[in-house]
Order: structure tokens, then sequence, then C-alpha cells
DNA sequence: GCCACCTGCTAGCTTTTGTTTGCATGTGGA
DNA sequence: TCCACATGCAAACAAAAGCTAGCAGGTGGC
């Protein structure tokens, strides 16, 4: 998480780059919880929550995993990942040169052929 | 801008998490440039680099200055303003209580009123 | 005068994001 | 059985972001 990719850079700033998305990891941050728990304490929409959730995991910013309760009850308990990064100048410059841009995706990594 | 507030790191956050974006900085980066020749050198149309340039501008990123060519054109420059910020999950977590809400914002600062 | 190059602006379209609403399912306890 | 609480997912809509196309104005050089 050092040195992140130009894309990794532009989906990890993007996906921090919002303010429900900042307090769940502040949240998670304090204590793992799940999914009801959490929507509870954030006072926003379980359906709501879920989505950044899944964002955020798509990002690898947390985890989630199953558990099961004191009374039984299946749980989704998230936690965070923890992650470091440097934004500055320079480390963006260091990034953009690994930038794919939709046109040079071809298979997946870089193949020379024209 | 060691500890941005909640909704400058959002800011921030959502100016960075563009490819163009980053791609301009990292090109203010190497050397200073008025906006038609940056345009040429990223390769994209000189409305769309305006368009992100306002946007990094907006964030506190990159300063504009007009200047006179050599020949004598009227040219405006850019150039980028150093910063430096960490993120870490203690460092969103610092900044999310400065996070104001649609409605949390009456005045500017919070007046204890309802 | 005409061409080349600089600047700025915006209306309008497309795509992506964010959010709500509503439904379906499973389990434990009264 | 019925209620309370947990999970998941998708359709539909609203808002924000990204991008293009086109117009307008200014200056220097041939």
């Amino acid at each position: 998480m050092t040195e992140p990719t130009g894309d990794e850079l532009v989906r990890l700033l993007g996906t921090l780059a919002n303010p429900h998305r900042l307090r769940i990891v502040a949240a998670l941050l304090a204590e793992r919880a799940y999914v009801s728990e959490l929507a509870r304490e954030l006072r926003i929409s379980r359906a709501l929550l879920q989505v950044h959730l899944r964002k955020l995991e798509a990002a690898g910013l947390v985890t989630a995993s199953f558990e099961v309760g004191e009374d039984g009850k299946t749980l989704r308990f998230y936690e965070l990942t923890p992650f470091s990064v440097v934004l500055t100048p320079a480390a963006i410059a260091a990034a953009v040169p690994t930038l794919t841009t939709p046109e040079s995706v071809r298979g997946d990594g870089e193949e020379g052929r024209t």
C-alpha cells in the first residue's frame, strides 16, 4: 500500500472521497461492527450503508466476515484494514505512469504488440 | 495541510480521484505550463483541461497566473502548490468530527441553537 | 487582411454516483 | 404463530461529474 499503482490510487481516492464512507472508516477504527448496528450508529439506512460498505470492501479498505452473535443470530461483521498512503505531488507523479486508459487495456497487463 | 477538516479532505480526495487530474499534477510537478501547451502534452482538449484545472484550483492544488510570453502573447501559466496529506484510518477519524452535513450548515460555524 | 495561436465560456449530452423504497429470507423468543 | 431483528438484492429516480462541440475575443506575423 506504500506505492499503489495509478489505478489503485484513483480507486482509493474515489472511495474515500465521500463523507459517509469517511464516517464508516472512523466508526470501524473505533471498533468492528455488524451492518444493522453500524447503520443505527451512523443514522443512515441499511441499504445505503451496504452500498458504501461494498465500495469500501472493493477498494480493500474493510473486510467482512459472518459471525454468530450471543443470541444465535448471524451477523455480518466488518472491520477495518489498516492502510497508509502519503499524498504528495511526487507520490502522484510516481503513480501516474502506471495509469491505464480504457484503450490501453487489452488483456490485463501490457503485451507489447499493437 | 497537515490536518485538513473533514470537508476539505473530501474535496481534496474527490479532486485527486481522477486520472486526468493526477496526470495534470504530475505534469505540473515536472514544470509549470500554460493551458494550450499542457493540453497538447496530455493529449486532451483545451476545454476538458480547463475544467480539470478549475477543479484543481478550487481545491487549492494549483495556482494560475497570467504572463506574457516571448512573442508577446498572453499566456495563463499554472503551477503546482506543494501539499502533503497522510491517509490513514486515524487521520480520517480525526477529520470526521469536522464534517458538516447539508443540514448542519446554518451560518458557517456551529451556533448551538436548534 | 488573413492565418496561427492564445484565452474563455456554456449549452447539452452521457455516464457515474448516491439514495430511497420495497420485497424476500432466516432465526430466536414470547 | 407472530414479532423483532438480522441479511440481501434490485428497480427506479435524482444529483453530480465528465466531456464535446461550438462560439467569441485578443495579439503577433506574413
